[in-house]
RNA sequence: GGCGAGUUGGCGGAGUGGUGACGCAGCGGAUUGCAAAUCCGUGUACACGAGUUCGAUUCUCGUACUCGCCUCCA
């Protein structure tokens, strides 16, 4: 069995990964606030966790792995949007998810297996609040409940702070009711159109990190393998969960594995609104970048790095997947194999998610160039979530669909593309012939309306083969009809 | 102020205590109806100072610089 080793932060070492029930392999992302657009820097995230989660489904079987993503759909940010605008939270927070799961199935990234979101698990919130309060590590005051760091001694050990020098920096809030001024919200009062729910403490809403802790409480147990996400969630997010999980359950529960992603920044600078580098994945998409353009990207960076993302390195992203794409087409590489993933390639990703080695391993597969070669790049792309080619496109969107997505119009979409796919393949052979009897002016032709419809034609001494480029639009095909 | 990460050839970016990845760009050549590509060849890089060592880009300490988090935005 291929042998993972992540980087533990709270361990601060590369460790060994044995799970704690190889036949049911958990990990816990945190995921998106939802108000608004997903920008590019809260895909990173998503594409590393997805890589892992790829892995993991590859080493202990597709059905051995739980991977759990929450939404926060009650937040101050949501609150505000809702003010704004009229709209209800609800509608907002419905839209926001949609939007989320459209723009990172665009970068490939499978559903997880649960997607709870906040607002439905509010019992069980309040639930772990009473029970924190009930052991003496939080208290109720003036319609807030707050957690009480002094009674968790661990406090600050997985972002190597004191609570002391926390203090001491005092960018803390202060306020009257709380016993320590480091004493962070559990649960807090509610007034006018801010969401609400009746608690022992009052009317009111939770805070911020006692949905992960009980929703991977009720998930997957009190304990479980990996959790994940932005480096900048390290502290406080991750660490008031710690102790809100630990304090409650015991101090060996909660996440064996804490894995942070570092920061994406944008032409050397960090992407901030303030500096107007601040966009979303729809817009990237929106300008033609294709999802697997902006994977690669992302894939080329280790994780664990500051990743800076230009327009250069997207240019360069897309003639490499261009090149490899025509290599595999122009060679007819079979698109269903039972071979392996290429050890070389699996050992990169499972060293501690090494993408950016796994790269270059396919790279010199696609330098050798054989059929064999070509197989291995298509099984190595696989394990990464890069689908080159057409007919891996198609079994992208298919695994993309869950089960209840799976309706007509997905089906009739997928039809059309095929109907399309098979005038575009005459097309071809038509301009072949016109070329084999030198009558080039009718290749060029073709040559031209399929440039002008978006699909771009080339010919290798394999073979011609054709892409769609970003802007394919069926409908400019039919003047060739 | 606190915490942390980084500094590798023109650019990007892995990795290693001892035979200098890889990609892009550049340069030279090949190939090509057109177009776009593609192919071959080509580069003595590891911030600085000291230490450990037979030997350090790789380990240790220090210096400088860059960046991020702690603050609405991940």
């Amino acid at each position: 069995m291929t042998k993972i080793k992540l980087y533990n932060t709270k361990t601060k070492t590369k460790e060994v990964f044995t799970p704690l029930d190889k036949d049911n392999v958990r990990m816990y992302v945190c995921g998106p606030t939802v108000y608004d657009r997903a920008h590019i820097g809260n895909a990173r995230p998503v594409v590393v966790f997805d890589v892992l989660f790829r892995l993991l489904r590859h080493v202990y079987g597709t059905d051995h792995v739980t991977y759990a993503r929450n939404f926060t759909d009650v937040d101050d940010k949501i609150n505000t949007k809702a003010e704004q605008t009229g709209r209800s939270i609800r509608d907002i927070t419905d839209e926001t998810i949609g939007w989320f799961l459209d723009d990172m199935g665009a970068l490939g990234a499978l559903a997880p297996n649960e997607a709870p979101r906040a607002t439905e698990y509010i019992p069980e919130m309040i639930a772990m609040i009473e029970e924190l309060i009930a052991k003496g590590h939080a208290y109720g005051a003036e319609g807030h409940a707050l957690f009480n760091v002094n009674s968790y001694k661990h406090y600050g050990a997985l972002s190597g702070r004191s609570v002391d020098d926390m203090i001491a920096g005092a960018r803390v809030e202060v306020a009257p009711y709380k016993r320590n001024p480091m004493d962070f919200v559990l649960w807090k009062p509610s007034t006018g159109i801010q969401p609400g729910w009746d608690s022992p403490w009052g009317y009111g809403r939770p805070g911020w990190h006692i949905e992960c802790s009980a929703m991977s409480r009720a998930l997957f147990g009190e304990t479980f393998d990996i959790h994940g996400g932005g480096l900048d969630l390290q502290f406080p997010h991750h660490e008031n969960e710690i102790a809100q999980s630990c304090a409650c359950c015991g101090e060996d529960t909660f996440a064996k594995v804490w894995m942070h992603n570092e920061m994406l920044q944008v032409e050397g600078k960090k992407m901030s609104k303030s500096l107007g580098n601040f966009f979303s994945v729809r817009e990237l998409l929106d300008k033609g970048y294709a999802g697997e353009v902006i994977r690669f990207v992302f894939l080329s960076t280790h994780y664990s790095k500051p990743m800076d993302w230009t327009e250069k390195k997207a240019r360069e992203a897309e003639a490499t997947l261009r090149k490899w794409s025509i290599a595999i087409e122009s060679k007819s590489v079979a698109f269903y194999s039972d071979e392996p993933i290429p050890s070389d390639i699996l050992n990169a990703v499972a060293d501690d998610l090494n993408t950016s080695l796994a790269i270059t391993k396919l790279h010199s597969y696609y330098k050798k160039g054989t059929p064999e070669d070509l197989q291995k790049l298509r099984l190595g792309c696989e394990l990464l979530g890069l689908y080159i080619g057409h007919m891996d496109q198609i079994r992208l969107n298919k695994e993309l669909e869950s089960e209840e997505q799976k309706g007509d119009l997905f089906l009739s979409d997928i039809y059309n593309e095929k109907d399309s796919f098979e005038f575009i393949e005459q097309l071809i052979l038509e301009r072949a012939e016109a070329k084999l009897q030198k009558n080039y002016a009718r290749a060029d032709e073709i040559r031209t309306a399929f440039t002008n419809a978006g699909v771009v034609v080339t010919d290798t001494k394999d073979g011609v083969v054709w892409e769609l480029s970003s802007s394919f639009d069926p409908s400019k095909l039919e003047a060739l009809k």
